[in-house]
DNA sequence: GATGAATGAGGCTTCATTCAT
DNA sequence: TATGAATGAAGCCTCATTCAT
């Protein structure tokens, strides 16, 4: 692992930081000593901590393929099982962090939003890099005719942050789990009668 | 009573200025002005600012029958469209505001919930209010057979929050809709053979 | 000398600090320093360093009877003797410091007027209490008919401070004595021929 | 030959904006934006802001006959008249700037002569200039015996700054203009019984 | 001689909280 | 109990300058 270049290494520090305080607790001193890197250089590729959280944005959707849907689909060949292998990504962050951190997105989204209005098409461009994804994958699913795969797509998303959400809440995995529980019922039944004769393209 | 009243100007500042931005980005010095209170009085009623967003959460529960609640079940009496009412009372919250604001007890869990764990108990509190009054209404629904309530309730808390997120991130409702209009899909497998001929007031 | 309250601290430190380095080159770290004070203390008292200049120059006036224009008052009876007595305070100030500090409201004009244009009725009305005494003073001494008293003050306030100016740059009292000396002339000019017949109010 | 155009763009950039802003209220990192210049090339040819500002100094002298003295000199003939119309030179830039801007010399004289002591001899070398210039235009005046020109010019010097910096404070050309009326009356009294006859080209 | 990243001290201001009246 | 001054750590950012290429 060569040392990154300063910008990298900054950016590094933001995301780790970000997503264990978020954005607000997160002091630009603290991203500095974690970067190991002098103010002077944070803002000289920065203008300001509002474009570090805007740099931070851009820089997430180059990890999401390499760490989050690249190992699952070659992990996991059935598209319906390749959604709940993301969402089991998302359980095993809680499970490991005692419920904590949750998604990072979901978490600057509703911190920053309002206040920063200027990275709202950067979170919506990675919550649209997220539910593409899924509707990319779902696009082979035998699914209940008339499924409009992008608006299950954003389903699955909003199901997936509002069960982080609420786990984070109660400390306790439980309605992370009653959540996509009842996401799995939803599927079953959106497959139920799918394909009676359609062929399968793909076996595993 | 001027006790009462002035405690309860303080919680309702509070409850403004976290739901407009966020606990951490208000500052004690702005609920102090907003609340027309000197700095003495508020640490009179709370020990810290933390103890604040405490009673904040425990003063939330009040508000949730008259303003939420009760309204739609006066001009609501079927159970799933209770729901529905209830998932349009918080699009109507987002349209006022130009997709800002959002749920004020969602965005406390994500910013809160890991830096002050003292209030997860009562973070909890609210959703299973929140979810345990969808849950009293779809007790009166024909659903499928098997169906948990309390989970389906989790699961529609769930869906209302990733969708108000994902609006407040895109500054758009259209993520919003397209989670609401696939809920009510859900909603419709799960009545589809439950009562043979029970007339729904919508369909999409 | 009764220890004087904070805000007065604050203004006596800003006001020798600003005359000995400029107000930009003083940092509001050694305004605290000097005053002994905290820095929400003096954030209580002025919103910013811009509003504790903007205090300092309406408190500039309240020290001017008490150290300039009594004291000269008190000395000298006649008029125009006091207007030089009045440079003769400024030449003392440069004499002392080694041709340094200078008038602080003319240091403060140059530097501030432009960038922090709220200041600008504050700075006039500095000079135009100086020059109003000035005014105020002349008015019993006896000069050529048509001789318009505001004007001349004004015109002794420009002496004085381009008389500063070029002694500061020079480091030397001559170009201030050089011009003194020529405001002299101009007022034995005025005076010769003044009054022939007109009876004298005072003698000394 | 790159290089002088390079030290020179330097150079205009500073004089402008430390005419506009100051000496330290001017980054030297504008400075290099503005110049469209590297750190590295301002510090391969100034040791230091500081040397950056005597560099300028050097380079004012050689700015003032081509755009001060030698147009008036065309235009004017009359020597008394040509003084007045070096004032109406600092007139016109106050009016056109909203009595903004001023002397530039005479600003860095207040702002840097006592941080900076060793800029002091290059500022007196361009008063010296100036006054020098004016004390020249004299000696072909009608003025009384006894009349010092060097004295009178370093009196009009004084009087053209301490104008221009009542009209700064002021936001308004009235203190100029009372400052400069008074003069005219000085050089009218100076003149008076002077040359028996000669023609004024203009009063007051 | 140009480039642009790096340095580290210091800039002004706000924070949550406590104290004296 | 209300008041408003005081506390002192920490906030984000800019400074003049230097270094390696």
């Amino acid at each position: 692992m060569a040392e990154a270049d300063t910008r990298t290494r900054i950016l590094e520090a933001a995301r780790r930081l970000f997503h264990e305080q978020g954005y607000g607790a997160t002091g630009v001193a603290t991203i500095l000593r974690e970067a190991g890197v002098h103010p002077g250089s944070l803002y000289h590729f920065f203008r300001s901590k509002e474009e570090l959280l805007a740099g931070l944005l851009e820089y997430y959707p180059s990890l999401f393929a390499p760490i989050v849907s690249r190992p699952i689909e070659a992990a996991e060949k059935e598209a319906v099982e390749r959604v709940f292998a993301l969402l089991a990504f998302y359980r095993k962050g809680l499970e490991e962090s005692g419920c904590r951190l949750g998604c990072p997105i979901g978490n600057l989204a509703l911190e920053v939003s309002d206040n920063h209005p200027e990275v709202r098409p950067l979170l919506e461009r990675n919550f649209a890099m997220w539910s593409g994804t899924v509707a990319g994958w779902l696009a082979r699913a035998r699914l209940r005719r008339g499924t409009d795969l992008d608006r299950l797509a954003r389903f699955v998303l909003a199901v997936m942050e509002g069960a982080v959400m609420q786990a984070r809440g109660a400390g306790s995995l439980a309605p992370f789990d009653a959540a996509v529980a009842e996401l799995r019922r939803h599927f079953d039944l959106l497959q139920e009668r799918a394909g009676a004769s359609r062929a399968r393209r793909r076996k595993r």
